[in-house]
DNA sequence: TTTGCAAATGCAAATATTTGCATTATAATT
DNA sequence: AATTATAATGCAAATATTTGCATTTGCAAA
């Protein structure tokens, strides 16, 4: 792993988190910087940026998937189905599961981002509960 | 809602679970028997399929989407960054943490089929704990 | 400072997935 | 049985993502 120029513009945009971004945003953004870099080098600066734990990628069911920068302080999304709308977890919420399923398996987590697809109170209310469907 | 004859030889073709297909498994298998069938009349299927909680679809790093047949029995999967092994997690493991997201949010979770990445033991060991990076 | 390896980049093509719009067909209603 | 509304399909194009290969470049060793 070597220094690479497009990894810290792209940390850079990204700031210190919270917002979702798309690959598209983030390119079209970098380019203002760097006019001639190519789409297949930001998807793979964002790859090695995710394995390294500096961003985290999600499928928020947008049809794209966004980046956002880990600040530090892991956190993880409910995202209802039904109007979209997209709610933090913190972590706290989330350690004792990823704990036992490590002690359980031998393994050590990686994720870092969890998304939980489902519905809102507002919506369940407002299609009633047998039209509540289960998804991936 | 209407039955579809794409969808129920869907159906068939993923038999009563276990096995992890990709959209385009999918669809070669799915000319076989339905020699026309439109690629995107696949992807549209799969997707109801998966919204009325009959497939559950995830990525597992590999590239393209896998899906699988929900037999009632939830289940879930640790997948290994490493070595790419896939291990079942059982519902009992996760229904607690869920339950308690859903009291937490007033949420009604949809999700069936959780994916989450980490290392299994083996590999661990081989590469050392320093190299352990984390992932969306 | 020069040399050489491996990582990063660019480019083009392959692959994966989604979407808009026109057409077809199923099932309920008349 | 004919009519109708709407879900499912086909088709083509747009969009999203990955990959192979050649080239460039940063960094470390000589």
């Amino acid at each position: 792993m070597r220094t690479s120029s497009v990894e810290c513009i792209i940390l850079e945009i990204m700031g210190q988190g919270s917002d979702h971004l798309t690959a598209q945003e983030i390119y079209h953004n970098l380019r203002s910087r760097l006019p001639g870099v190519n789409y297949s080098t930001v998807y793979r600066a964002l790859e090695r940026l995710v394995n390294s734990g500096k961003l985290s990628i999600s499928d928020i069911g947008t049809g794209a998937a966004v980046y956002e920068r880990m600040d530090g302080h892991r956190h993880h999304h409910l995202v209802c189905l039904h109007c979209r709308q997209v709610v933090q977890v913190g972590d706290d919420e989330v350690v004792n599961f990823f704990d036992t399923i490590e002690n359980q398996h031998a393994y050590k987590l990686a994720t870092n981002h969890l998304i939980l697809f489902g519905y809102c109170q507002e919506c369940q209310e407002k299609i009633g509960k047998a039209d509540l469907s289960t998804c991936s």
